[in-house]
RNA sequence: GUGGGCGUAGCUCAAUUGGCAGAGCUCUCGGUUGUGGUCCGAGCGGUUGCGGGUUCAAGUCCCGUCGCUCACCCCA
């Protein structure tokens, strides 16, 4: 009978089968591992938030915001989006549960789904995993500096190479808006000069003039008024301490005057983790920008607890795109031993035998021995068949007899050598023989 | 949202000017008593992404659609 229709994943989604799921635990064994180091303690928020969780903090005339949402009517009559990435709804939760009686600064962790409604392509999906930190309560530079550093760490523990963190200064709402109409107007007097996208750029969001990459607009870029020279004082000596702290801890940067991120509630401290690409072998036209891949990035959002609470809540934080870590962790070869790794093999033969063993799997588990199975199998050769590919190293055949006298055979499977045991002994002698 | 490339078995891919939809790998079973890997044999597996159109005849040509992919935008 054919199927009704042929299900697939919806677009930009993807199932993550077992064969990969060693590289996932693996991840997410190193960012908890690097969490607890740093005493970031786990939190889960809801996938689901109020929609205008988002838009006011994001900013309503975000990407993000304005057209990547996936935000619906309950049956209830409430807005609510799929949540686009993490900061908003910590800061919620920290507002929301009295975390600002906790002591201070709150450090949280968290791997969870995000969901974005753009076109897919390599390493871009609709529904993608981040792991996010987040340090809230605290408007010290070294927390700044401390984030930075983890992201490495992350990077570093997976074995991963060629990571690269650029670094910036966004100013506060003290020094920022003057900034940006100094720089607009720089912009406004060159337009003609500019690419189709900047001039569009040029009315919502000047600063984004400031990563295009076309190269007319690189040369007007060049002499454009820099940002972080107009930083007031308080974000002046800020950066500058963030720098020192990451000197101090040896962390690897560049600056990056250009480095603009995309959401309202930064302020100060951005930055971004990316890897450096090296595919370029085989290219024979000048790729002139080397190809970066970003995979993660962050920094310090002090104007996002005012506008979620009202009250002044300094914070900083970094996301890491879970699915471009892996990416890289395959593409640079990290070996991850499987996560299933049976050493036994038991083989029944025989109705009585099958019954039997039956409990000697469960002695056998109990006992912690990892042990393997094909008991809907009757052949003996299909068993071993089986042990073969499971790779284990020690087989036991229960057959007829042997569940009669209360023995068990135990094969060798590199020697193929086998001997008779007693039911009774065999978790004993095996657990010898494991040790070898 | 815009533009290019591609959709044949679970995977990797064949199929001549339009002429019976195939192979390798995987999986299952077998190669005489209760013994794996190598070898040999057999089987399972497809309305050629889906829907129309042209034709005696469509995997092949045309249109639409969905999906994948790459680039742009933006990001993780």
């Amino acid at each position: 009978m054919k199927p009704k229709k042929q299900f697939q994943a919806p677009k930009g989604t993807f199932d993550i089968l077992p064969e990969d799921q060693k590289y996932w635990e693996k991840v997410r064994k190193v960012v908890k591992h690097v969490a607890l180091g740093y005493g970031f303690e786990r939190i889960d928020t809801p996938i689901l938030e109020d929609a205008e969780l988002f838009s006011l903090s994001e900013g309503e005339t975000t990407d993000v915001v304005e057209k990547q949402m996936y935000t619906f009517r309950t049956k209830g009559g409430d807005v609510v989006a799929l949540r686009p990435e993490g900061t908003p709804s910590i800061m919620r939760a920290y507002v929301e549960r009295g975390m600002t009686n906790a002591p201070q600064p709150v450090k949280l962790y968290y791997l969870a789904p995000m969901f974005r409604y753009e076109q897919p392509q390599a390493g871009r999906y609709r529904q993608h995993h981040q792991a996010g930190l987040e340090v809230i309560g605290d408007q010290n530079p070294i927390y700044d500096a401390q984030i930075i550093s983890m992201c490495i760490a992350v990077g570093v523990e997976l074995g991963l190479k060629n990571l690269n963190v650029e670094i910036n200064s966004l100013g506060c709402p003290k020094c920022r808006p003057a900034y940006r109409t100094q720089l607009a107007r720089y912009f406004k007097a060159r337009a003609p000069r500019l690419c189709k996208d900047c001039k569009r750029r040029l009315k919502y969001n000047p600063l984004r003039l400031l990563d295009c990459k076309e190269e007319q607009c690189q040369e007007l870029k060049a002499n454009a008024p820099n940002l972080i020279d107009s930083l007031c004082q308080e974000c002046h000596d800020h950066f500058k301490a963030v720098l020192e702290y990451l000197d101090e801890l040896a962390v690897p940067y560049a600056l990056n005057p250009h480095l603009v991120r995309g959401f309202d509630y930064y302020t100060k401290t951005v930055f971004e983790l990316f890897l450096e690409d090296e595919h370029a072998e085989g290219g024979s036209e000048k790729t002139h920008e080397r190809s970066r891949l970003a995979l993660g990035g962050g920094g310090r959002y002090d104007a996002l607890g005012k506008i979620l609470s009202g009250k002044d809540v300094p914070a900083a934080g970094a996301g890491i795109g879970m699915e471009r870590l892996i990416g890289v962790m395959k593409k640079q070869g990290v070996k991850i031993p499987p996560l299933y790794r049976p050493e036994v093999f038991l083989a029944q033969l025989g109705a009585f035998a099958r019954k039997k063993s039956l409990k000697l799997f469960e002695e056998l588990r109990h006992s912690g021995i990892m042990v393997a199975e094909s008991f809907g199998k009757d052949s003996i050769k299909a068993q071993l068949r089986s042990a073969d590919r499971a790779g284990v190293k020690i087989t036991l055949i229960l057959g007829q007899k042997e569940a009669i006298d209360g023995v068990i055979l135990m094969r060798d499977m590199e020697t193929g050598a086998q001997e008779s045991v007693e039911l009774e002994k065999i978790v004993k002698v095996i657990k010898e023989k494991l040790k070898k």
